[in-house]
DNA sequence: ATATGTCATCTAGCATTGATAGATTGTCAA
DNA sequence: TTGACAATCTATCAATGCTAGATGACATAT
């Protein structure tokens, strides 16, 4: 009786091709053109069925943001994995955060700064995904420091607000590796 | 002739009149509660008078974010002022814009996380609010640092950041003096 | 193979929004 | 007083998020 997992898996598809049609478009032309309508549009079936996929439009929203952490985590991972030590470490991440923000604007956008439900300091209703990336901004702030959880909060801080001053064209890109330098100097000077 | 003058005045009045309702709306319902019908009903008067003071709702909501500017350019300066010394006004000033972010959320969300017209780095673009508030902040970081564009940028990043994550739940209030403490301490150490 | 009942999907519509066209009222100068 | 202009209103548009109810497909029991 494949039939119930074979419906099971074309919904599951057809969910996923909603997310997907959904941060395309954020990334091509901003959050705002992404309608109910456009979405339904994009994978060829009515309005309603959206709505029997996600709750509201902000459902879809915080899916997509969900999948931005997932992306987000392996990728600071992956900047720790490949460097020679634990300051190098330091460096790479910081940069392959900012990167991340910058290449994905959209995706960013609805990880941090657009109103969702997400949040991250209340233990109950945090979402494994979130905690995950923190997790992986501590992995290489340890080495260097007791107060871990304070100094990955300024660190992630920092790196935020680096992210969004230079996205909504308030501070200057082309000194962007100096800031980045004087942030992790900081960390590693106490 | 004072009636055209009077005319200008009472013009400009009610002008201030929809921007003041913008941000009490915005501050207590957040900014989707923010129509132009429903200001229109603040100021008694139709929905299309709205539209002979600004442009379009975005028009609105900017005017809104460059009073913040100026509200938050004399609390910076303010905070510097009743120092005792460089340093003290640095952790002033910190502590000022983490108070002043979080106190009116809904402003300082117009001001920098909203998508709006704003800019600073483009010469050309920016306002001279903006400008205002960024040499109110540059000015109690320049007796530390011969750097000071940067440091101004990265400093100015750090708080947004503190206080961006805070607001969104995603960093604990608990420990809000300890991650200000750490910033203050990077600038100085160098 | 066919009838049946359930689930999937669609058509049509609602209320709300930002915005505008055109009618109407008020006001001031001649 | 009247004519013209400015100020303001009423009425309406198209787009949006969302939902009710009709319609269709399809697995299952006989």
């Amino acid at each position: 009786m494949g039939i119930a997992e074979r419906k099971d898996r074309q919904r599951a598809e057809r969910e996923q091709r909603i997310t997907v049609a959904a941060r395309l478009i954020a990334e091509r032309e901003g959050w705002n053109a992404v309608t109910i309508r456009r979405l339904a549009e994009e994978i060829e079936y009515s309005q309603p069925v959206i709505y029997s996929h996600f709750q509201n439009r902000d459902a879809i929203v915080e899916a997509v943001a969900v999948e931005g952490f997932r992306e987000f985590t392996s990728e600071v991972q992956e900047a720790a994995r490949v460097s020679t030590d634990p300051r190098n470490a330091l460096e790479n991440v910081a940069a392959a955060y900012l990167s991340f923000a910058l290449k994905h604007t959209a995706l960013y956008q609805v990880m941090f700064t657009l109103p969702t439900g997400l949040r991250f300091a209340d233990p109950e209703k945090t979402r494994p995904e979130l905690r995950a990336a923190f997790r992986a901004l501590a992995a290489v702030v340890t080495p260097f420091r007791t107060d871990v959880e304070i100094a990955t909060e300024t660190f992630w801080a920092s790196l935020h607000g680096l992210a969004e001053l230079e996205r909504t064209g308030r501070i200057r890109p082309s000194v962007r590796a100096e800031r980045l330098a004087l942030v992790v100097r900081w960390l590693l000077g106490g």
